[in-house]
RNA sequence: GGGCGCUUAGCUCAGUUGGUUCAGAGCGCUGCCCUUACAAGGCAGAGGUCAUAGGUUCGAGCCCUAUAGCGCCCACCA
């Protein structure tokens, strides 16, 4: 067996599978009427830069219900792509290119879109190679890309659908502005940071008055674009200036006094200035009231030529130093204070956005948010933990209308077009829309669609809608949606909007919110903190099965995990234990070769350890199996690992060693079966989460045609006719005692070498009977040589004795025991047993225990008590004989 | 201002129908061991009044209330 390597060497182990799979197309789903679908489609990972771990997370996860799935004998489809991120990839595509010197304006759109499909094709390839490396078993031939032509076809039948419907409209209103793309976003890209600003309070001159009215500010240079001042109407303090004008500084714009319900008389000064083109609570006032609107920015957050000369052509933070400056130079400012406020950032831009008035396309949400709710409400969509389900109805219940318009470049590009006098004609091609203007002078609209107008659609489009395919027909609905609560909104809620609507249907019936992966401060990881993991670094380091074992173990149930790089030793420890497992059985196949993992054992077996280990691997299976189907991801493992680790290997494998050693022919080859048998289970069980051993284990354990996968082998069944509680019991009892001798043995320092007698005392006869039939088990596990069981057995002088299960347990030491160390460990055990007494005693004592506590836990308690008191006095007995 | 989550061994965390050692795992730590699968390992240990204060209950890590600390999400407070 010199050539099995000592050490598992992941390396060449995983690429050798990962390519045998694709190449007997071990990924691939088809329409199978004879079986049932399970599919999943991939959150698309964004084209804009290479995956993090937390992608490995989400995509391990999908992978261990696929092949769970698939193993189960689903037909299985995990639908693979990659989304084309509209403004993140534009905004990276950019900042590249400014690094070389080059801006995008100057490349034009046709240009630049170019140098974006090249970043794409990279980035898909890196993505791709990434999820493979990571053994995702996705079906490659259903690859699609979010503006593929079939997607995109579906992109124009949505926006057309709803654009008829009446849902989708055009019209000024205020947006958040991003100066960096230059592009309005939606409400869920800003994100806010809390930042420690100032208020500053400004005076505005009442006109034909010596009075002044002092309003405050977070952001002075907008004063420059003011049409009004509020306070709110019950305001004592301001009514004789309500309908009054005040003059605005530095501008010198008369601009009323407005009364109006939103100001919180309290905040400040009780008087806001009113910004209606830059604010969107002044928006609304100004709407109230009828304001005029003064843009006072471009596009870049510069202002415009609606300021006065001296600040035209300032940056905004240049304009808002210059305005403070102003004022202060001409007594307008009244003083400062120091102010945190929330600032809404664009989330792909990093730079706070801009509120600003400007002609936008939306869609009406309301309609669509109704169905979706209930769609959850009612469990026809299931969330995991159910927690999400409050999030998600909050955000359906204050839904706004969405802005779907973006001024970029690289998207979806609107289908609107205009004719000459500005008449839109919203068609799916350009042919179509010339019908429909009667002329051929028409001009598409210049923006495109907001990302996650593509996305939503994802569930059906990347199966062929509009046009109705068999896969639409089989695979859709989707069974299980794994992404992370970060996109509730942005992706999950309007999927679920567009799947009703289109399809008339869920687009899929469960969604697993896995957790974010953080460091290990909790902190999120991310470029600006360099904190990220790579998962490349670590399958490189470590193996890619340590990666998927290492994030499935730290799991629980939607839980955030906190990642340390150290803890992908884990995983590696367990491949490493799964391999030499596995190396053992090996060995001794080369004594026994006629010993096969087939079988089941025969139902007749006898041997006590057979018994039991078959006992606790029917557990198991139900365990990992159970798991699985409720999104328990960690116990699932849980329970494999603790069967693989603490049963087969600690004491199954242990067990049978003497057997395989010593025992005849017949028996060595039936020891061995079931001990390949087991393994061949475990390795099944196993696989899901790692795959490539589980492969090259599974391969080894017996003659495998080419193109034969244990991903193909069926997933082990849980039966209940396999667990023995009396068996467990009484291996509990077997372990007890061993674990006794191996205590005594640690004390006082007995070498393994050193075999030492046995001598085990108890009235009980069927407790004799099992630990006769154990002699072995407790011969080769407790280095016993000699071996007494008997009902009137003496403790021997000299001798360290302990009491497990209710039999005295010696251990004759004449000469090297340490009398003190003795002493010590049986005072110990007494001590503990009698507070044990004592609480047990306590709650005897208590009337309303005994009354109304069931007489099961009453007798269990009883029955606690006598078996630690009769166990202490037989542990005093050996105190005493210590002499 | 609302909503959610977390607080259990030195560290990272498990623990859903409240009652059998339920007080656990991994890492770290202590002692012994290269015992013919594995030192990335084995065996035996040490270590926690389960954040705090009340409450419900015969009985609470687990249910309820409040408090403190930490974290996240949402919201128009200039």
């Amino acid at each position: 067996m010199a050539e099995i390597p000592k050490a598992y060497d992941p390396r060449n182990i995983e690429c050798r599978w990962y390519d045998y799979w694709l190449k007997h197309r071990l990924f691939q789903a088809d329409v199978r009427r004879d079986r049932t679908p399970y599919t999943i489609v991939i959150p698309p990972p964004n084209v804009t830069g290479a995956l993090h771990i937390g992608h490995a997370y989400n995509n391990t996860v999908q992978d261990i219900y696929v092949r769970f799935k698939r193993m189960q004998g689903f037909e299985t489809l995990w639908s693979p792509g990659t989304d084309h991120a509209g403004i993140a990839t534009q905004t990276v595509v950019e900042r590249q290119l400014k690094a070389e010197g080059k801006e995008r304006k100057q490349l034009g759109r046709e240009a630049f879109v170019g140098e974006v499909w090249k970043h794409k094709s990279t980035y898909r390839d890196r993505i791709i190679g990434q999820l493979q490396k990571m053994g995702c078993s996705c079906d490659w031939e259903r690859e699609w890309f979010t503006m593929d032509e079939n997607l995109s076809k579906a992109v124009l039948e949505a926006f057309v659908h709803f654009y008829e419907k009446g849902w989708i409209y055009k019209g000024n209103y205020i947006v958040n502005w991003c100066p960096f793309s230059q592009s309005a976003i939606s409400d869920e890209e800003v994100v806010y940071k809390e930042i420690n600003g100032k208020l500053w309070h400004f005076r505005y001159p009442v006109k034909g008055s010596s009075e002044s009215l002092v309003v405050a500010t977070t952001r002075p240079e907008t004063m420059l674009g003011d049409t009004a001042v509020a306070v709110n109407p019950d305001d004592e303090r301001y009514r004789h200036l309500m309908g009054k004008t005040v003059i605005l500084p530095l501008v010198g714009r008369e601009i009323p006094v407005i009364a109006d319900a939103y100001v919180d008389r309290e905040f400040g000064t009780g008087a806001v200035k009113v910004t209606p083109s830059h604010d969107p609570n002044d928006f609304l006032m100004g709407k109230r009231h009828d304001l005029e609107f003064v843009n006072i920015m471009n596009p870049d957050a510069s202002l415009n030529d609606n300021v006065p000369a001296a600040f035209r052509g300032l940056d905004r933070f240049a304009a808002r130093r210059k305005v403070v400056e102003e004022m202060e130079r001409q007594g307008f400012l009244v003083r400062i204070e120091d102010h945190v406020n929330r600032v809404g950032y664009s989330q792909r831009g990093n730079v706070p956005i801009e509120p600003l008035v400007s002609e936008q396309w939306f869609l009406k949400m309301s309609e669509l948010a109704k169905p979706a709710l209930d769609a959850v409400l009612s469990g026809k969509i299931r969330f995991h933990p159910e927690k999400w389900v409050k999030t998600y109805e909050h955000w359906m219940h204050t839904i706004r209308d969405w802005c779907i318009s973006r001024q970029l470049w690289w998207g979806h590009r609107i289908p609107a077009y205009y004719n000459d006098r500005g008449e839109v004609f919203v068609a799916r091609s350009v042919e179509e829309a010339e019908k429909k203007a009667g002329t051929k002078n028409l001009r598409r609209d210049e923006d495109v669609l907001d990302t996650w107008f593509s996305s939503w659609l994802v569930p059906f489009s990347a199966m062929g809608w509009p046009a109705k395919t068999a896969e639409l027909g089989y695979f859709y609905p989707t069974s299980l949606l794994v992404t992370g609560p970060d996109i509730i909104f942005f992706w999950v809620a309007r999927m679920i909007m567009a799947g009703l609507e289109f399809t008339g249907r869920v687009p899929f019936h469960a969604v697993y919110f896995n957790g974010i992966v953080r460091d290990e401060q909790g902190r999120k990881m991310s470029k600006s903190l360099g904190n990220g993991i790579d998962p490349i670094d670590v399958i490189d380091e470590y193996s890619a099965d340590a990666l998927r074992f290492t994030l499935v173990d730290l799991s629980a149930e939607g839980q955030d995990i906190n990642l340390a790089r150290r803890h992908f030793e884990l995983g590696r420890n367990f491949s490493n234990k799964v391999w030499n497992a596995f190396r053992f059985l090996e060995m001794n196949r080369d004594s026994i070769p006629r010993a096969r993992p087939e079988l089941p054992p025969a139902r007749d077996i006898a041997e006590l350890a057979d018994l039991w280990i078959l006992s606790k691997y029917h557990r198991a299976v139900e365990g990992i199996t159970e798991g699985l189907e409720n999104f328990r991801l960690h116990e699932a493992m849980d329970s494999v690992y603790r069967f693989f680790w603490a049963d087969y290997c600690d004491w199954y494998l242990e067990l049978i060693k003497d057997r395989l050693y010593h025992a005849d022919e017949a028996s060595k080859e039936r020891t061995l079966s079931t001990a390949l048998y087991l393994m061949d289970g475990i390795v099944r069980l196993m696989h899901p989460i790692v795959p490539f051993i589980t492969e090259e284990i599974w391969q080894r354990l017996d003659a495998r045609k080419d193109g034969e996968s244990v991903m193909k082998a069926p997933w082990p069944t849980f039966d209940r006719t396999w667990i023995r509680a009396d068996v467990e019991r009484q291996m509990d009892t077997v372990q007890a005692v061993i674990v006794s001798v191996r205590n005594i043995r640690s004390s006082m320092n007995i070498p393994p070498a050193r075999k030492t007698d046995l001598i085990l005392k108890t009235a009980d006869g069927m407790t004799r009977e099992l630990l006769k039939t154990s002699e072995r088990y407790l011969k080769t596990l407790a280095r016993i040589e000699g071996l007494t069981i008997d009902a009137e057995a003496r403790k021997p002088n000299g001798a360290a004795s302990a009491v497990v299960a209710g039999i005295e347990v010696f251990v004759p030491l004449e000469g090297i025991i340490d009398v003190k160390v003795e002493r010590g460990r049986l005072q110990k055990e007494i001590d503990r047993l009698i507070a044990q007494i004592d609480g047990i005693d306590r709650k005897l004592a208590n009337n309303d225990f005994t009354a109304r506590a069931p007489a099961q836990v009453i007798d269990k308690e009883k029955a606690k008590r006598e078996n630690f008191r009769e166990t202490v006095e037989k542990l005093k007995e050996s105190l005493a004989s210590l002499g």
